[in-house]
DNA sequence: GTAATAATTAGCAGTATTGTTAAATATATA
DNA sequence: TATATATTTAACAATACTGCTAATTATTAC
């Protein structure tokens, strides 16, 4: 799935919650309704939602359905993020004031100011 | 800035692009109304978005407005999806109300199916 | 002062999203 | 078959989002 549909799935708060529930394994959607105030069929769309996405999977059993979390798709936002990170955090941010750093070939050099 | 925001303003294909230009360095608001083909005040208003979820940040040089990416709010977002990815370069961060721990005698067990 | 450029804000329309309740579907069991 | 439970779908209202053009603000240069 794309990384804008995950992105777009985790911008809102009862999908975070869902996914921080499934943290720890499978659960029935029912168990999942019961930790919201929103009424089942609110909830039930949240689900397809993050379905829809790739970041939840389900199957029946009996008359339940089982949602589990897709890790892959958390992990393909992550690689989306990943470039943007410095390697570890262990460099804490030290509030530089440099001028940011251009490739020479970069086409937007003529923007780049003199201080 | 919240993870919510975070997430919800890197759920948009144009402001991830956004994004994307800023990764070499700052850049003025012309150069990034540039790089579209909408109206350059939708994109002014994609940035006051990014601006708000703690994504970017502004300084004035005359007349121009440089916009340049705040890697610390990408890395939230890292940290948010860290615990969910096995080989966690995680920080331990431990902030408490973050995810709900299911204790031991997790409520939802009576939900694990027995295959 | 006026003019030119950079950028944002205001107001509006079309669409998407999120919530609701009621109805429909699927499965298990008596 | 009928009934109960689990879950989704349908239909709708309220709100949010995204795009546009036109107007406004900020700065620089003349």
């Amino acid at each position: 799935m794309a990384v804008e549909n995950i992105a777009k799935a985790l911008g809102d708060e009862s999908r975070r919650k869902i996914i921080e529930l499934l943290k720890e394994g499978e659960l029935p959607a029912t168990a999942i309704f019961d930790q919201f105030e929103y009424a089942a069929p609110t909830i039930s769309r949240h689900l397809s939602v993050l379905k829809d996405a790739g970041l939840v999977s389900t199957r029946r059993n009996g008359v339940f359905i089982y949602y589990s979390l897709e890790k892959d798709a958390l992990r393909q936002l992550d690689e989306w993020l990943s470039p943007f990170l410095p390697k570890a955090k262990a460099a804490p941010k030290e509030k530089t004031n440099s001028a940011p750093k251009i490739p020479k070939d970069n086409p937007f050099d003529k923007f780049q100011s003199e201080f």
